[in-house]
DNA sequence: CCCTTATATGCGCATTTACACATATATTCT
DNA sequence: AGAATATATGTGTAAATGCGCATATAAGGG
């Protein structure tokens, strides 16, 4: 019961409704993130961190890079349709498809390299 | 897909969820729900409103009470499965079984004739 | 070993949230 | 009309939340 408000909190967002949005696409690391959102930095970590302790996401290192993907079977397994539901809601939303287009564009570097959210 | 924030906000409050479960039984009103739940009327009347406002309940106004029941036709267009989802996450926990349980002892009478909760 | 780079996190602040208390509103009954 | 009753709501408050800033951490390259 904790847990369901628990994954409801972490879906209660629009960001990491973004954020899932995204990954469904393909897994990202926190520098693709925040150029596809055009967000910081600190809010990209943080809100992926939201979605990993919700359950939602998997993470895997590759030297620097933290790589985030969808968690597929942890969490599928007490909630089967969740990211269907996740899915089609967002559907009809231009900011899930303008944030995956950008994504298009997303290099794998971080912060030092990219300027910050909507300076140009 | 702010709607769809808004949904997943009223998903994330204990309180809201063991509202939900009850009303999966039975149309309830007011009264009823704040005796099952053992919490106070303006609790129950608050979060009434915020599971309405968010396409979760319908409302019947019968005399003094305020009936409200489980929205089958608005918000399943949307999310067809999270009722299912809520109930089956829902499944284990005891606090919504005592919930059900209390349920079946309630009167249909306000607070002017029932103990505030938890006062024996 | 030091520098660079990607990510995580401590801290402070502004906003939001949940709730209790008191009161307003609305309906029924006399 | 006035009393009784069920529900809704204005207001204040404590807690939770989201995020920016600065900094810590960790990994790789020279």
């Amino acid at each position: 019961m904790r847990d369901v408000v628990k994954v409801f909190k972490a879906l209660s967002d629009e960001t990491r409704l973004r954020i899932l949005n995204l990954l469904l696409e393909k897994e990202c690391c926190v520098c693709e993130v925040m150029q596809a959102l055009d967000i910081s930095q600190t809010r990209a970590s943080r809100n992926l961190s939201a979605l990993y302790d919700a359950g939602f996401l998997k993470l895997r290192k590759d030297g620097l890079w933290s790589l985030y993907s969808i968690n597929s079977e942890g969490l599928q397994r007490y909630f089967p349709d969740l990211i269907e539901v996740i899915r089609k809601a967002s559907a009809g939303s231009e900011l899930v498809a303008l944030d995956k287009e950008r994504l298009k564009k997303t290099l794998r570097v971080g912060p030092g390299c990219v300027r910050r959210p909507t300076e140009g």
